[in-house]
RNA sequence: GCCGAAGUGGCGGAACUGGCAUACGCGCGCGACUCAAAAUCGCGUUCCUUCGGGAUUGUGGGUUCGAGUCCCACCUUCGGCACCA
């Protein structure tokens, strides 16, 4: 659709301007800023500095709405604070290894690296598109060797740590990418891959982990970052804190059992213990003739899908292993079974059953007849009959039946039943995450391979920092199999050991990509630096990333890993500080104009390229600013964008048309009205921008364009303050619109570059207003309306309200009990 | 079930610490321009009204001179977690 051309308005003595053509003007000025180095950031310790980062791309080949809504306006505030003095970093580059790269190479038969490198060729070039203040001589690529070598570098170093390790454990994998996930990476209560959303099963390898575990009380800790509560609360509950104590159980087969407890006060009633089938001591606690029940159940849980396996409202099943246990506190003789409703990955695999007080144990108990003993007495509850009660009574209470310990008050139960098996050897106080060590190994090709030689004589050995980085291979068969194309490889895995020099085995798998984008950050500081991962005066001297924007679907994947590498990395001496971005803001996603997400099978998707082709890249920003809450997003609409395009366009037509209209005076009044609203503007767009209120931010503006064509309506045409409040509008709008605020500051004849230019200041005096409203009401309603002096005592102001026509006819003769004055807003008169 | 976010005109959404609800924009209506239409410009637009006024921020209570905003209870929608011991 072609930019429609305004007529000169009624009068007919307007000038004829050029009309506005988005594209005549914006790849101009795009290819000027990057030539001039407009947003290249330098070191520069004499200004302030700032941060900005926008969560990087994914190379997947096109951009769209989450891209631009996403960006732009994070550019938008990027720009603003380069104007108030800041010496901004604004960095992009390209998140290029991983899965979808892999699995679209092999559906169009062309090799990951050519499908990524093409992509990332063209969305360079729509990124430019989007007017966005990059530091282009910055970007990273994490799929390039300069980078991966960097990332294999920090793998290293988490070993040499302990921080990476390797181990057999039952894992998640998907089937149809063929590779194992992280925890993270298994989504809803159907556990589906994150990417194929293929129902993920589980299989015993021996995989890579990071020890994020090691970190979980401090990522608790939000206190010195400003980060969404939302975030917080999902990184919170993730991580899963419970307070409670390890408790030992002696075994009649030897090998103790451990269990974990967030109520230790109900140990009296532990009837039974419970294994997870898996456990290591079932086959050791098994007694001959219950074996073949136990063989059998273990098989069968195996054979299900997670799923089925945690479905809540499942019965509940399990065997009897024939062995039995000591209670610590009362040397009675429990049974031990297995059941499938006990996790191996959760505390330790083990549990003691109090039937009475946990709803679950009581469902197991009753299906197999076990004991409920009640040893807690909820407030209001004088007995429990465990043969009788119809659910487990899980609440806190008295404890009876408890032997010495029988009577303790419910505020003192826990504490005093972890004091009783400390003191006896039995237990610890001990606190349990539900977080898991974060598994990174990938049995894909297209990833940063995992830098460890296996030696016969020496075992696992890092690749030494001089070997690195370990580069991947073109030569492969990359379509997946299950096992790694790495290992498939006829020469690659064959190595030497570093410490002795015999043959080795090289690792196959890769990294979790997620790996490659928990430092991005800190790449971009020197990107090219061949002497290490970033150069430490661009590290001293921009880090912490001061803003943050990006996507909350990464609450409990990248958002954590990338705080938990901070902080592992802090503790190896590598990083300063304990957080690496101060501030996070999440914005919300666009949907399609029927309210779903955009999707070529909804057929729903309208293409951000086309609307930029048709109303220009400005209009699509302030679009984006303008139509939504930043934080919630919502469907695009095709009659709003209009909106801001035909707002556009006035502005052009007014600041053309007015641009040298003959000098002249004008009427004070206006102009002092003029001046109130620009200056309101100012202060209205600053606020805005700084606290992420977008939307705000554009009709902050549109008013202000309102006023001008108000003014001009008055008569100011052709005074300072009408040209001063058109210039003022220009440098407010050049964030939202940079490049038709830079087109028209050029026409104004106006030093290049607009975006290089002071912010402007407020003035409180243009603020004052000598008379002020005030609202009147009466009991609360607003009845009226009066004007006064703008310091007008209260007093006047009283006897000004009660002086009204409309305020006498209700009163109706009638005095007010009350009369409450909130100076400068309104009078309330109480009757 | 647990945790979190959000409910304001026909629509997207404003409303800073409790003080004039509905800014700004879309849409719609009327008018101007036009042979006509589009575009553009101007005016109007929360709802009801007997034109006095009355009602209104998901629902019901409460605090207050005054509540979209604070408190209590509930409803709806969306997101996350879920046999986590």
């Amino acid at each position: 659709m072609p930019a429609r051309q305004a007529p000169p308005a009624k009068e007919a003595v307007r000038k004829q301007v050029d009309r506005y053509v988005p594209a005549e003007i914006e790849a101009r000025w795009q290819a000027r800023w990057e030539a001039d180095g407009l947003y290249t950031a330098r070191v520069d310790p004499s200004r302030p500095k700032f941060y900005f980062l926008t969560m990087l791309p994914y190379t997947s080949g096109n951009l769209h709405w989450g891209h631009w809504f996403a960006m732009t306006p994070s550019d938008s505030r990027a720009r603003y604070l380069r104007m108030r003095g800041y010496n901004v970093v604004y960095p992009i580059g390209f998140d290029a290894f991983g899965l979808p790269a892999e699995n679209a190479a092999i559906q169009r038969n062309i090799h990951p690296k050519t499908w990524t490198y093409a992509n990332i060729d063209s969305m360079r070039r729509q990124l430019r598109t989007m007017g966005a203040s990059w530091d282009w001589s910055r970007e990273a690529i994490s799929a390039d060797p300069e980078y991966y070598r960097w990332t294999q570098w920090f793998f290293v170093q988490l070993f040499r740590h302990g921080l990476a390790y390797k181990k057999m454990a039952p894992v998640d994998w998907c089937p149809k990418d063929n590779t194992t996930l992280a925890r993270e990476q298994v989504i809803g209560e159907e556990r589906v891959c994150e990417r194929c959303k293929t129902p993920v099963i589980k299989k015993d390898l021996e995989q890579w982990f990071f020890r994020i575990t090691a970190y979980a009380e401090e990522l608790l800790d939000f206190t010195h970052i400003d980060w969404p509560e939302p975030i917080r609360h999902l990184q919170t509950n993730w991580i899963g804190r419970s307070e409670g104590a390890r408790v030992t159980f002696q075994t009649e087969a030897g090998d103790p059992i451990e269990v974990f407890t967030t109520r230790p006060d109900t140990l009296w009633g532990a009837t039974f213990l419970v294994l997870a089938p898996e456990h290591p001591l079932v086959a050791k606690l098994t007694t001959p003739d219950r074996q073949p029940a136990v063989a059998a159940y273990v098989q069968q849980t195996l054979r299900q899908s997670d799923i089925q396996r945690e479905a809540a409202d499942k019965q509940k099943t399990g065997v009897f292993t024939g062995g039995f246990a000591v209670n610590p506190v009362n040397g009675e003789r429990v049974p031990v079974w297995i059941a499938d409703y006990v996790l191996l990955t959760y505390g330790t695999g083990a549990i003691m059953a109090v039937p009475a007080h946990d709803q679950r144990d009581f469902e197991f108990a009753r299906a197999f007849g076990l004991e409920v003993r009640p040893v807690i007495l909820p407030p209001g509850v004088d007995a429990l009959d465990g043969r009788t009660m119809a659910q487990a009574e899980p609440g806190y209470g008295t404890m009876v039946g408890s032997g010495e310990l029988t009577g303790t008050p419910a505020d003192r139960a826990v504490d005093a039943a972890i004091q009783y098996v400390e003191a006896r050897g039995a237990g610890r106080r001990a606190v349990n995450y539900r977080l898991r060590d974060w598994l990174i190994s990938r049995q894909r090709y297209w990833g940063a391979p995992i830098p460890i030689i296996y030696c016969p004589e020496h075992g696992q050995v890092p690749v030494p920092d001089d070997q690195l980085p370990v580069l991947l291979p073109d030569d492969v068969e990359w379509r997946p199999t299950g096992e790694s194309p790495l290992k498939l490889h006829p020469t690659w895995k064959h190595t030497t050991c570093p410490v002795c020099g015999q043959p080795a085995e090289r690792d196959t798998d890769t990294m979790d990509t997620f790996m490659c984008s928990s430092w991005y950050h800190l790449r971009y500081l020197s990107p090219h630096d061949q002497q290490a991962p970033f150069d430490p005066r661009e590290y001293d001297y921009w880090m912490p990333v001061d803003t943050y924007t990006g996507g909350a679907e990464h609450a409990t994947l990248h958002l954590m890993y990338t705080r938990f590498f901070h902080k592992a990395m802090r503790d190896l001496g590598v990083t300063r500080g304990d957080e690496p971005m101060l501030q996070l803001r999440n914005q919300g996603q666009i949907l399609g104009p029927d309210g779903q997400r955009m999707s070529k099978s909804r057929g729903n998707v309208i293409d951000p390229g086309e609307q930029v082709l048709a109303h220009g890249a400005d209009a699509v920003r302030a679009y984006l600013m303008f139509g939504y809450r930043w934080q919630e997003g919502g469907p695009y609409s095709v009659e709003n964008i209009q909106g801001v395009v035909r707002w556009l366009h006035r502005l052009w037509a007014l600041v053309l048309e007015s641009a040298d209209a003959p000098a002249r005076e004008g009427d004070p009044a206006a102009a002092r009205r003029l001046r109130r609203s620009l200056h309101e503007a100012i202060r209205q767009v600053s606020a805005d921008l700084e606290t992420f209120e977008f939307n705000t931010v554009v009709s902050g503006l549109m008013e202000l364009s309102n006023a001008l064509a108000q003014a001009r309506e008055d008569g100011l045409e052709g005074t300072t303050e009408f040209r001063q409040a058109v210039e003022t509008s220009l440098l407010l709008a050049a964030p939202v619109v940079p490049h038709l605020a830079e087109e028209l500051w050029h026409r104004l004849g106006k030093p290049y570059s607009i975006h290089q230019q002071p912010w402007p200041a407020v003035d409180p005096s243009a603020l004052a207003v000598e008379e002020v409203t005030l609202a009147v009401q009466i009991d609360g309603k607003v009845r009226d309306r009066i004007q006064v002096p703008v310091g007008v005592s209260e007093e006047e102001a009283r006897r000004a309200a009660l002086a009204s026509a409309v305020v006498q006819r209700h009163l109706a003769g009638r005095a007010p009990r009350q009369v409450i004055v909130v100076p400068g807003r309104l009078v309330n008169i109480v009757t």
